[in-house]
Formats: C-alpha cells, sequence, structure tokens
DNA sequence: TTGTCTCCCGCAGGGAGACAA
DNA sequence: TTGTCTCCCTGCGGGAGACAA
C-alpha cells in the first residue's frame, strides 16, 4: 500500500491490504467504478455563492480536517468535486422524510447541476462526518451530455483519491466492551500505538505518556498512554472514560487515530451502524428532513439556483450526486433481469466486502417518479436465502459480472444518442418490468446440530441494502465468524412444533445451550429469525450468523414466554405494569443524557456498555425509583444475556436493535415501552 | 386571609399575612392598582384566532394547572382577562432583544389592542410560569377610549383574584443548603407537612408513607416522607434527590407544594432571581428574542392582525400589557419630579414588600420613542443611595403618595379629552425633562462599629428595577436582616486608604472578622459596592444588607489580593493559566449537564448547592482533569466562602453572580474565564 | 422548630494484574 | 497479542442522628 500507512485492526486477517480481485487501487475506488487513474475533471470550477436555502441549520463546526474527514468517512466514500457536473437525484432527499409528499413537485428524477462547493462537516453530537453539497442545476450540462460532449475521464472521485493518498500513520480499532467498559481504558494494539503515537521508555517499570490528539472539532483530548500489564501492552486509561462518556461511544463503535504529517494527532469516531427503526431520521447533517424544507429544494431546482445537499457517506443510501460520466456509464451496463453483479459494500466493522447478487427486477421505485433510475433495481443478494424482499439498488452502484440466465436485455440506442432520455418510462425489457422472481436452487442445505436444515425463512427481514443486512448479524464479528467461536454458548437448533402464523414460513426452535448459570436457568426462547451462512471455519458445530434480527418484525405469536423472563429477572417483572422509560441518563458524570434509551450494540457481548439509569414510570404514569438498564457482560454469560434482552424486548414491546438486554438491579419492576 | 390557606416560610415573622398597610386584599392587588373588588369587566370576548406569530417556539407544555400557575407566579402578578382592552408596549419586546433596532418601524409606542386568548404556560427546562397573551390591534379601543367611553371598573385584575381566592393549603420555602445538598433531603416544615400532606402514623418509630405530587408539566414526583431525627422532624428522602437534579434545583429557589381541592398534591418551582448578565437573554417563554420576530411582532401590529406576546410574571420588566382602565389611571396621576410615590414589588424571597422612593426625573427613555410612557420615569428609591444611576419605571407601576418639594406639575387636560394624546413629546413640564438630580440630605448617617460613616457610595449599581436592587444583596434574608445576625462573621467597617480610581467616590475598606478558620486566614476584602440600610433589629453592631454587588461593575483597582485567595484554595491557583470552563456536568448520574456553569445563590450560606465538575482548559485550550467547583458550605464558614468567591471571581474575571464560590478539590489548577 | 454537620455504609468506577483465547 | 475478569481502593452520595441556633 506504497504511502499509504493504514492499519485496519478490523481487515480480514487483521492485515493491512483489503483483498484485491482488480487492479482499481482500493483507496481510490468508489462503489462501482472500474478502474480510474487520478487526474482532475476538465469541468472548470464555477463560482461558489451558496445560497442558504434547505442547508445546514444547527451548530456545525464550520471546516474538518480533511484527512479526518476521509478516514471516518471511510475509504468507498465518492464526493463529487468541486466544479465538476453531477447528475441530482431528489429522489435520495425523500428517501430521509418521514412523510412522503403526495405530488412530485414536477420534478424530474434526474437533475443536472454543476457542484459549486462541497464542504466536510462532522455532527457537533455525534462527530459523524457528512458533506455539505452545494449543487447549482444547469441544463447546459443536460445539454452536452445529450450530445455526447462529457467525456468519460473516470475520475469522478480524483479529489478524493489524493487526499487519501497522502493519509500518514492511522489505526481505526472497533471498540470491545472492554475498551467502553467503566472499568479500565482503551486497549492499543500494539502496532498501532508503536504507529501513532510517541515512543516510550521501555526501560521504565511501567512508561507512560501524556496523548494529546484533537477530534474533528479541533477539541482537544488528553489520554494517559500507559504500557503495562503482564503480558505488557498499551493502554489509554486517564481520560478515554470521559472521551467515552462525552462522545457517547459504545461497544462497536470505532475509533480512529491519525497522526498527521504536521505531527498533531487526531481521532475520529465511526458509529456503529445504527438499525433505522431507533432512530429512523435523525437529525443528521444539521438539516431538518421536512416537506418545507424539501419545497424549498424544490423552488431552487425549478428557479434554478443553488442548493445544498446534504451526504451522509455513512447514512448506506444509494448515492444521489452521481458525477454524469458515472452516470453515463451506468446507463452503458448490460443490466437486465438474471444479471449477476457485484458491489463493494463497507462492512459494519468498516472493513471493505464485496457482495455479489443478481437482478431480479427492474421497475420503477415508486409510482410517482417514472423512469427514474433511483433504486430501479430488484436484486438478491447471494448467501442471503429466503423469502425475504429484494433489496433495491440504483444501476450505479454495481458493477454486471455475467449473466445466470441469459436473459440480457440491454437498453438500446441510449448510448450513442440519448435523446430519447429522460422518457417517461425506462426502457425496460418487456419482462424487465414486475419479473417473477428468479429462483436459484437453494446453496446452503447443510446440517447443523444433526439437523437436516432445507431453507431458513428470514422472516421481519426488511432490510434493502446489503449493509443493513449486515447489521442484522450483530454476533457477527469482524473475521465472519460468529463471537462464540469458541465453543461457549454453542446454540443447538431444534426443529419443534412450528408456528403458524400466517406469512411465518418454515421455523425453528432455537435451544441454546448456557453455561452453568444457576440464576439464569437455560432458557428456551424462539428466533423470530435467522440465518445461516456457511461457517467460515468450514465445520458446522458452530452457527455463524445465527442472530435474533430485528424484534419488531417478529410475529405475535413468537413471545418469550414471560414466566421464563421472570425468573430471569428475579422474579419482580409484573407485565401489566407497563410504562415508559422517561430518560436515560448515564450514571457517569460525565456522560450526558440521552433523549431515548440507546442501548444498541455491534454483538452480544457489548451491547450495552455503560450501566444506564432510568426512571421507571409506574401504571399511573409516575416517575418512580430508577432502575438500571446494565450490561450483563459480567453478569452472565453471553447468551444468557442475549435471551435475556430479547425476551424482555418481546415481552414489554420493547423494540430496540437487536441485541439489547436489560436486568433490574434490584426489586424495582422493570418497565418499557 | 379567609379562604385563602397560603403559608409562605418566607413571609416575615413566619406568619401567613403580608404587612397590609391599606385596605385591598393583597390577593387581589397588583403592582400599581387601588383596591377593586372583584367583578368581571364589561368587554365582551373576542373570538380567538390567534394567529401562530412570533408565539412559542420550542416544547412547551399545552396548559397548566390554573392554581399551581398562580401560585408560582406570585402574589403580585396581574394578568389581562381574556377579552379585555389593553394598551401593549412593544418596547417590552425590544427590552428583551439583545440587539437594538435602528428604526422603529414606525410603530406609536402603545398600541390599543383587545386580549383574544391568555395561555399559563410552563418553561419545559426551568418549570418557569409565564404567559401567552395573544392580543389584536383594535382602533376603536383607542377610538373609545379617547371619547372616555371606557369606564374605569377598577377590576382589570379580576379573573386572577378569583382564582387566587380558592387557592387551597400550599406551601412555599426557600431552599436552605441543606435542602439541596447531596447528603439528605428535604426539611419540611412541620406546619406545611400536617397541612398539605396525608397524615403519617406517629405510633411507628419512624413514621413514612409516599407523597406523589404533580409538577406543571403533569410530570408525577415520588418522595420518601418520614418524620424522624432528634428532635423528630418531617423529611423528604428518597426521590427528592432526583427531583432537585432533575430540575436543576438550586438553594434559594422556592420549592411549593399545593393540595388542591381534588386532593392532588401539586409541586412548583420559583427560581430565585437571577442576575441579568449570566444569562442575559435566557430563552424564556419558548420564544426567541430576535429582531426578525420582532419583524413579524411590527407586521401584525401594523396589519393589523392577531399576535402574541410572551409575559414573563418574574422577569422584572414594567408591564407592558397595561388595561387601558390602568393606564388610563396613571395618565391621571399627579405625577412630576419630587412626587413621592410607593410601589409593591416582590423581594427575591417571593414576601411582598413596600418600596418607596421620589421622582427624579421624566423623560423618553429612548428618543426613538417619543411621548412613549414606557419607563418614562426616573426615580430614586428610599433607602438607596450614593450616585447611582436612577431607576426607571412606567407610571402604572406606582402610586404617588405626597410629594415633598412641591414642584406638582400634572399633564393638563388630559383626564377630560385626550384628543392631544399620543402627541410626539409627552407633556412633561419644562423643568421635568431632564431635570437635575434632586438631592436629599444624606438621610443614613449611622455609626456602625465605631466608625462614623457619612454616605455609602454605591457604585457599579446600575440596576434599574428595584427589584433588581434586591437583587444585589443576596445575603439580606426575608426578614432584611443579615444573614449574619447570629454574631458568626460580624463585617468591621473600617474607613482605609480610599481608592482613588474615578468614578468611585466614597470608598470603605471593610475587615471582616472571620471564625477561627486556620486553613482561610481571615482575609481583607474591599467592598467593591455596598449599602447599608438600617438595622431592623434596631442596633448598629450588625451590618445590614451590606453585600458584594456585582463584581462585574467594580473598577479595575478593586482587586483582592491574589497572594491571599491562593492561601485559601490551598495555593495551588495560577493566575497565569487562564482557561475556560467548557462544561460542567453535575456528579449526580441524574443531573443533566449545564451549558454553562451555574453557580449562583440567593445568600452566602448557599451559592452552590451541587458540587460540580468541570473540564478545566489549560493554557493551550485542551481539555484537562476535571476541577470541583463545590460549595464551600461545609469547607469554610460563610464570610470566608463567600470572600473566597468574589476573589476568585475578581481573579480570573470569572464573572457570574455575586456569591459565586470555588474552591479545588485537589491539586488541580482552578481555571475561570 | 429546623439548619448544619458528621458519621456510616453501599456502590460506582478508575486502575492494576491474572488469565486465557 | 489482547479481551475479559477480578481485585483493590477511592470518593460520591443517600440516610441517619447529633447538635445548636
Amino acid at each position: 500500500m506504497g504511502g499509504f500507512n493504514f492499519i485496519d485492526l478490523n481487515d480480514v486477517g487483521g492485515g493491512e491490504g483489503v483483498e484485491e480481485d482488480e487492479a482499481a487501487p482500493s483507496v481510490a475506488t468508489t462503489l462501482s467504478s472500474s478502474a480510474g487513474s487520478a487526474s482532475s475533471s476538465s469541468v472548470s470550477s464555477a463560482s461558489a455563492s451558496t445560497a442558504p436555502l434547505p442547508t445546514a441549520g444547527g451548530a456545525l463546526s464550520s471546516s474538518v480536517c480533511l484527512e479526518l474527514w476521509h478516514a471516518c468517512a471511510g475509504r468507498l466514500i465518492s464526493l463529487p468535486k468541486r466544479g465538476s457536473c453531477v447528475v441530482y437525484f431528489p429522489q435520495g432527499y425523500l428517501e430521509l422524510l418521514p412523510e412522503r409528499p403526495s405530488s412530485t413537485f414536477n420534478l424530474l428524477p434526474h437533475v443536472f447541476c454543476r457542484v459549486i462547493d462541497v464542504k466536510l462537516q462532522a455532527e457537533v453530537d455525534t462527530d459523524e462526518v457528512f458533506a455539505l453539497v452545494s449543487l447549482i442545476p444547469d441544463s447546459q450540462i443536460e445539454q452536452r451530455w445529450r450530445d455526447g460532449m462529457i467525456e468519460d475521464n473516470g475520475d469522478e472521485d480524483g479529489s478524493e483519491a489524493a487526499a487519501k493518498h497522502i493519509t500518514p500513520h492511522m489505526f481505526c480499532k472497533t471498540l470491545t466492551a472492554s475498551d467502553t467498559s467503566t472499568h479500565g481504558g482503551f486497549s492499543v494494539p500494539r502496532r498501532a500505538a508503536e504507529d501513532c503515537f510517541p515512543p516510550l521508555d521501555y526501560t521504565q517499570q511501567r512508561p507512560s505518556q501524556e496523548i494529546v490528539a484533537k477530534d474533528l472539532h479541533g477539541q482537544e483530548w488528553r489520554f494517559r498512554h500507559i504500557y503495562r500489564g503482564q503480558p505488557r501492552r498499551h493502554l489509554l486509561t486517564t481520560g478515554w472514560s470521559a472521551f467515552v462518556n462525552m462522545k457517547k461511544i459504545a461497544s462497536g463503535d470505532a475509533v480512529l487515530f491519525l497522526r498527521g504529517g504536521d505531527g498533531v494527532l487526531r481521532l475520529g469516531i465511526r458509529r456503529a451502524a445504527q438499525v433505522k427503526s431507533v432512530s429512523p431520521f435523525p437529525a443528521s447533517c444539521g438539516q431538518q428532513f421536512n416537506l418545507s424544507n424539501f419545497s424549498a429544494l424544490v423552488n431552487s431546482i425549478t428557479a434554478p439556483s443553488a442548493f445544498s445537499v446534504c451526504y451522509n457517506p455513512r447514512g448506506n443510501l444509494s448515492p444521489f450526486i452521481i458525477p454524469v460520466c458515472k452516470f453515463s456509464r451506468s446507463l452503458d451496463h448490460s443490466l437486465s433481469v438474471g444479471v449477476r453483479f457485484k458491489m463493494r459494500v463497507e462492512g459494519e466493522d468498516a472493513a471493505e466486502r464485496r457482495l455479489t447478487g443478481v437482478i431480479t427486477g427492474m421497475s420503477d421505485l415508486d409510482p410517482k417518479w417514472p423512469g427514474s433510475r433511483w433504486k430501479c433495481l430488484s436484486v438478491r443478494w447471494d448467501g442471503v436465502h429466503g423469502n425475504q424482499q429484494s433489496s433495491r439498488l440504483s444501476p450505479w452502484e454495481i458493477e454486471p459480472c455475467g449473466s445466470l440466465s441469459g436473459c440480457h436485455m440491454t437498453s438500446p440506442g441510449l448510448k450513442r444518442t440519448r435523446s430519447s432520455f429522460p422518457a417517461a418510462n425506462l426502457d425496460y425489457p418487456a419482462n424487465g418490468v414486475r419479473s417473477p422472481e428468479f429462483r436459484e436452487p437453494s446453496r446452503s442445505q447443510k446440517v447443523l446440530q444433526g439437523q437436516e436444515i432445507d431453507r431458513f425463512s428470514f422472516y421481519g427481514m426488511q432490510s434493502q441494502h446489503p449493509s443493513e443486512l449486515m447489521r442484522c448479524f450483530p454476533g457477527t464479528d469482524r473475521s465472519g465468524t460468529a463471537m462464540m467461536r469458541n465453543g461457549v454458548g454453542i446454540a443447538q437448533m431444534i426443529p419443534s412444533a412450528p408456528f403458524n402464523h400466517p406469512g411465518f414460513g418454515e421455523s425453528f426452535r432455537f435451544h441454546k445451550v448456557l453455561q452453568g448459570q444457576e440464576k439464569y436457568p437455560g432458557p428456551t426462547f424462539m428466533a423470530p429469525s435467522a440465518n445461516l451462512t456457511r461457517d467460515s471455519g468450514g465445520g458446522f458445530g458452530i452457527l455463524d450468523g445465527v442472530r435474533v434480527a430485528s424484534l419488531q418484525g417478529a410475529p405475535p405469536g413468537l413471545m418469550y414466554p414471560p414466566s421464563n423472563f421472570h425468573q430471569q429477572v428475579n422474579g419482580v417483572v409484573n407485565p401489566h405494569q407497563a410504562g415508559e422509560i422517561s430518560n436515560v441518563p448515564a450514571t457517569h458524570p460525565l456522560h450526558p443524557p440521552s433523549p431515548y434509551a440507546r442501548i444498541f450494540g455491534r454483538d452480544l457481548m457489548a451491547s450495552l456498555s455503560h450501566p444506564c439509569q432510568a426512571l421507571a414510570h409506574d401504571q399511573l404514569g409516575a416517575s418512580r425509583h430508577p432502575i438500571m438498564i446494565r450490561p450483563a457482560m459480567y453478569a452472565t454469560n453471553q447468551d444468557s444475556a442475549a435471551t435475556e434482552a430479547n425476551a424482555s424486548c418481546r415481552l414489554f414491546g420493547f423494540s430496540l436493535t437487536e441485541g439489547a438486554r436489560a436486568t433490574t438491579n434490584g426489586d424495582d419492576p422493570i418497565h418499557f415501552i
């Protein structure tokens, strides 16, 4: 990785590199680009005159360290260059709206624009990076594109690649439960410490120093860096807890240290992917997503005048600002039902992954936007089976890599003359629209725990995007193997009396074998949904990817027996005393309170990093004694903790993300809504 | 006080009543009204059609218990009735603006309006009560008023009086340092507990019960009410701390329990008066005070259409929505320079007080609003001497009660025909404008501690409003005597080398005799401003009203010797390491963090109720170790604590309110900005 | 009658090594 | 090499009576 000293400790195998199966350097590739070398776009820069239209509102740091921003954004991020020509899809904005507008305001689904400005920003609250892209509609661009005057220089991401190439010493570590626990600090990987931190005087008994690192907002954080323990290891102790609490970091989030060329140490945060249901429409990008702001945007497009668009690189949204060249290329792709494709995605642990799949349909996502290319493809991913709804992708996100069933139907005539574009409808082949679902033979029949399983239902899996699919396997660690690899808590899968709930296909009852926890007798719980993939270790003794997916989608019949749950939480739960959590301030003095119970986690071990107190409301709606919602990571073993959490979620209609757990700390009833 | 069962434990002498020197029942009187019995205004109610103009923005509770609202608002509050005719003064809005508009938008200073609606509200954050008054300009009212068609029925406050009369069992207690300390709960006055709480079973060893009380927002709070201790007393323990922390209650704030006719126990909060400099323009009333909102208001007035005005009963602002009758009466007053007047004010401890003073001038407050009656009077208060600037009042706030020097000049002709109103200028007597300051002979010559004192300078006292003046004496307790009445820390007043600072007239050096605190050797500090009133006890041995006023106005020369201060805070302060407090989260898990160091207090004993942690920034601007800002109430005695605090304020340019104190808890330097 | 203070005790949480994967 | 766990120790804070104003 010449010139690019990046240690991502989450990479498969722990190495620096990412598996490369093509020549393009990973640092400069984008989601669907073919290889391209760095050169600048031929479009001259337009003068900047940003209209303060539906742009950022709240308190935002004005600008941000370029290197750090890109490090936080991830390697697959493509940002349009200032002055370049792009196609903007207003549907990308509507996607974020809680309410759908009744009309499309007579907008075309694609707006040709010039990029006036790109501002790299970070959310003040969460340190999440985003970019404010100022665009101005430009019909001349469309005209030149129709005339074939815009050449494909394959360089829509040049600026970013340049920035990435000079990225110096840095490392990124997904935080473990121990890293975020209240006991002790942050375990710094040895190579990372040696690479990024000033050297220690190892002649001392316990060498230590003070580390100063600037976050995205320029705020400095100080940590004690000590080399101690038997065997010795690098730790950040004093100051680390304050950082974790101030930034509301949970295990599963990743922290990123970067020693810049100027010698300044910087640190950023990559939040673990969050499930939509927790916070479906966050105040991300400092932008209020509502219809009135959208109207302002519409006005800018029709006027036309400059407007700003928020681009959240970690929002798992189909890109909606596409360089014209890339847009062109995606039109040239031979896409049709049955075509196989590949796509790069970033796993939730920040490791790049390559997914493959098959196009199963081509149709308008929304009939109100006929002919829009935005998410016009229905696809099915390899390795994800069952009867879940198809995911939706846009053509520019994927690269076709061969067909399976041969129904190739390239859109005719698009390449030469684009006069037919935009048409009222995409020129799909007749059978490309609403084609019958393409069905492969099930490829994952395997025997687990001596049970023969034909096919797993995937009830409740509504996720569209592959990254969202990834999120549904919170227990899958970075290597793709389950967290239970050490044999603790092996899950047994025993078919039992099936549920006859409508919509719930094949079902299985999971009997988890628990470690000898007397307090929590081995419970039986029913997985509302589960998924099996091939155990990467090659054996079948360990379930890979078996996790309880979002409980929200589970049918009502799938409920953990309350009696069992009662046992688990000391028998004090009264299911009739429903109430609500009014507030979840953390116990730590420096931990600001959350407006909602931020109880989530990436894996079973670390679903909740901090003990939190919540005021429980009793049936009268009155505030009562505080209850504890605390990680069971020390109190129970992994599986009982997970079971307990999931059961409690079910029991109380508690719909946080998978892996959330709660125990009571005394004799107070536990209440959730 | 028939029918009105109100225990205000802050009343002088601890009784129920308020000193009454006129016949009007205190429950129904307003700031300047003469006696009036309860009857309804003759004006019929206008249909409500509130325009959402510059009205409340943020999250507000929709409406609020009437009884509780009035209990929290205080007894001197006058609210316009729905449907009544009022005069609105836009200057009351501008008073709250951080920026002054360059023009007056051609508004008249007084707008005749009809009250469409009055909504009683409470701030979600602070529980502070306020009212949203919807007004609609109505020129007919003005015409009828000019024609003398609006009769003075003396009942502009009838609705409120009615509400007050039915106020049931309630009590109000200003919280002590012990009440808000982290150790132990709230000491409930015996009579209050017996009156408002359900009876306990006194046969038990430690009788206790659970008390449930609803706050202004309807949220319930539960407390353990226990009768224990030797001697026995009523306490609220469990739950009290959570309440204090959630509501961010500090000592000096008052808590109010009210057992309604429905048997429901309610509780409210009366915040201690805060000095403007801490939060000059709070987001009170859920209203954003800015020029653009003012423009909207202007539009409503000129259009005319309905608009809403926020009325903060505890904002210490001149009333700017005046019933037409009251406005009329104020014009009829024989006001001129030299006229003595009286005025009711609510002391910061919620006790009603009567102040008297002399009108020293009549002129426009703002030349941009010629002829406005808004704060057109300059007054000097009795008992407040020196060369401070005059306070400003509006005519409807006061009641004339005789003249001193006989230059009576009633505005001619106003009563019969009001055709001359509004004139470009008030018809002041020629010498009424910018009249030379009326000077009485000093009436407070007294001998204190054997020192003869002629007159006290009142440097730095910029306060306009008598209630603000009250705030400058944080140590003055409810009885008007100093907190030092017990002889601890008697202040000695010894004239010493005078300051020659320009603008600083006579000055004195205060030597406070401290209790034998070895750690804090008796310091010498200089009072930037001080005031003496006659000791209510009749003697001269105890200073009454001697307090350090706002340190902000003090001349640079008035600085506490840093060396002494160093000694006080363990000698670790390095004045060169200036920095800033980044955040002041409290140590308690349920205590939400404050955006600024909320260190204030009503009296010297209890300026800071909770130990707070703050991240201190060192000279590089980096966050460093947390420091403690904690109440010195246990660590030092009263006077050394106050001295320490004031000195530290001076030393570090720390401009919080008087009485603020800070100590370090270890070896960390203390930093303030 | 009630405000302050001190003592007691439980517990949260930083910081260390032990131990094992 | 590093994640988890346990142990130690400190300090906060709730709850009680002592004591005095």
